[in-house]
DNA sequence: GTCTATACCTGGATAGAC
DNA sequence: GTCTATCCAGGTATAGAC
């Protein structure tokens, strides 16, 4: 198993592709021909394609982490930093608009292939919950804060979905705005 | 092509497990093992995989209006009706626990495909929204009623895709009532 | 580490006997 | 209408040469 460039050229391409056409309409063919390797070259670097899943996964998670650490850094108060979690639906629109939100559609992929993964999966939604949930405690919410941070997640999700569905960006503006004044009159 | 039995069967035994385990990860000997028929026989009823799924999304269309009719018939005001759609995801949620919301989730993984039925299968969607805004409508909201049917739709599509992921059905009932609540003070 | 070749299976789809 | 046999493409995975 490398650990070397080659490697990590495979894990971006995957988690790329996961994203875009789902993870099993992805094959190891689709892979290998972007990172310019042979199909069996791609064996040396991952054993299986859930291999892959797990690394690209695990990067998932990493990139989330910084993007919070980010957030925290640039944002003055605790407000300023949800507000940087909901323009995420701006800023990804491009995507969102074609492929919905990355970490949604590829929880409820691995939850109909009832995959062995689903669970790793499902901590990216956590690190955002308890993230959120941290903020709203800072806000002096903390009783509430748990649900109030479910409550940012299901509202972005739903968004996500919809403004997919529609392919709607005045909708998604809306909604945006929404979250926003509803944040600040807490 | 038939119009029979058989094909009834064929489209019923799809639709659960287009459902259950998405329209990709399904295939011929899943679905001709299901009806006791052959592979081969699956083709006589129809030519390829994806008439199967304009069939299904055709019933699910179909499905959806004569639930969304008798939810007339039996709710008295308009928020009853309003009612009876936010409690599928209780009803449902012993489906929904395990595989989504069956539209959000089609939807989504039809538009990752890039398939040209996603459009049909969008229009799902649209006849809850439609629905949704005669509902409102009749409440005396006709102005907002159209972005109150999308505030309904998004807030129960989060809701499923987040129950689904953390397998919470306590959250879920919260937010049933939350909703049933926020409806009763428009 | 990288490549080719290849085994093996599954999936979608067709042809033709019954 | 139903079946078997079969084709072909594509997918995962392995072996082994370089």
């Amino acid at each position: 198993m490398g650990h070397g460039l080659t490697r990590h050229q495979i894990v971006e391409v995957a988690d790329d592709l996961f994203y875009r056409q789902g993870f099993e309409h992805t094959s190891f063919a689709d892979i290998s021909s972007l990172v310019n390797i042979s199909r069996g070259n791609l064996y040396h670097h991952f054993k299986t394609k859930d291999d892959i899943l797990d690394a690209v996964i695990n990067v998932r998670l990493n990139r989330t982490q910084h993007m919070l650490t980010s957030w925290e850094e640039q944002g003055k108060t605790p407000k300023d930093c949800i507000k940087s979690y909901i323009k995420i639906l701006l800023t990804n629109w491009s995507m969102i608009r074609n492929y919905g939100c990355p970490v949604g559609t590829l929880c409820t992929e691995l939850a109909k292939l009832n995959h062995a993964s689903k669970a790793e999966a499902n901590k990216i939604f956590t690190l955002f919950r308890e993230w959120l949930r941290g903020q709203f405690t800072e806000l002096g919410r903390a009783q509430e804060a748990d649900a109030l941070a479910m409550r940012v997640l299901s509202w972005s999700q739903g968004v996500a979905t919809l403004g997919n569905a529609f392919d709607d960006l005045k909708y998604v503006k809306q909604e945006v705005e929404k979250m926003c004044d509803w944040l600040d009159t807490l």
